[in-house]
DNA sequence: CTATGGACCTGAATGC
DNA sequence: TGCATTCAGGTCCATA
């Protein structure tokens, strides 16, 4: 579910709902993917100060510490004031005085982590490698050519890696690529500063577009008050395999790069 | 240091 | 119908 957009599209639906609330309790289902790092009652009296996104993280400040939260392949968060028992994949509540936030996972490689201080704490680890926010004004095109020039693996799984640019998904990839008029398979250190350029610009227009229009919807998005967005109508090459290619009409390839698919169209993307 | 494959986990779709 | 296999939007870790 969960690539950059459909992060920042959640974030944006309950941010302003949970600013400034007390944390009432909290509770934890089964193992995510890495402990959460205090009890989760501990929580309690804490107050939500602001919620900001790095990369597809969630980072819930509070008044003592944050709450980073990520969403693996499979999560969603719901943010509502009544809430029905916790289902099967309801892993994780935070219960506010203005709501309570649930996050279902039924894959659990999803996260909810505490950290006291990101400067010192081992949870710092996770954001340390990070690379630059696509949609931030740090993205420059010259920098991004400038990374891509040290890197030799398939330009597809340099964006994935996320330690370039962050919140680019096995989805969005394929997407941007195509846009670009670059083939997956095209080493990064091949890519002239122009074709850099272009992807530079891809990048941004495909996951902005994607924002604006409520995150992608392959299998059943939906932010954390329940809408879902419109990507999926959108999508130019993933999952279309065999169909003609929006632009020339020739067939669209899947072939598997790292494990996972990529979609491109022969045509389009020669080099 | 970079690149690659395996690992984590559940559920839906597909194949025999 | 039943059972096995494949695939799924992420990313950390061990190994080469």
């Amino acid at each position: 579910m969960p690539e950059l957009p459909e992060v920042e599209v959640t974030r944006r639906s309950f941010a302003q709902h949970i600013r400034g609330a007390r944390i009432l309790d909290a509770r934890a289902g089964l193992p995510l993917r890495w402990p959460l790092g205090l009890d989760p009652r501990q929580l309690a009296g804490m107050t939500v100060q602001d919620v900001d996104r790095r990369g597809k993280y969630l980072l819930l400040q509070l008044d003592q510490g944050v709450l980073l939260m990520h969403l693996g392949m499979s999560g969603s968060l719901s943010f509502r004031g009544d809430l029905p028992p916790p289902g099967r994949h309801d892993h994780f509540d935070l219960v506010t005085t203005q709501g309570t936030l649930r996050l279902n996972d039924p894959r659990r490689f999803g996260a909810v982590v505490w950290s006291a201080d990101l400067q010192t704490d081992p949870a710092q680890k996770l954001l340390a490698s990070l690379g630059t926010e696509p949609l931030g004004d740090a993205f420059d095109p010259a920098a991004f050519h400038a990374r891509l020039r040290t890197r030799r693996a398939p330009i597809k799984q340099v964006l994935l890696a996320g330690d370039v640019v962050v919140g680019v998904g096995n989805i969005y990839a394929s997407e941007a690529l195509f846009l670009a008029g670059i083939r997956p398979t095209t080493r990064a250190d091949r890519l002239s500063r122009a074709r850099a350029d272009r992807l530079h610009a891809a990048i941004r227009e495909v996951l902005g577009r994607a924002v604006e229009r409520g995150g992608s919807t392959l299998r059943n998005f939906s932010n954390a008050a329940g809408e879902s967005g419109h990507f999926q109508a959108e999508a130019s090459v993933y999952g279309r395999a065999g169909q003609p290619c929006l632009r020339c009409a020739t067939p669209l390839r899947q072939i598997r790069q790292g494990q996972r698919s990529t979609f491109f169209c022969p045509v389009c993307q020669r080099a």
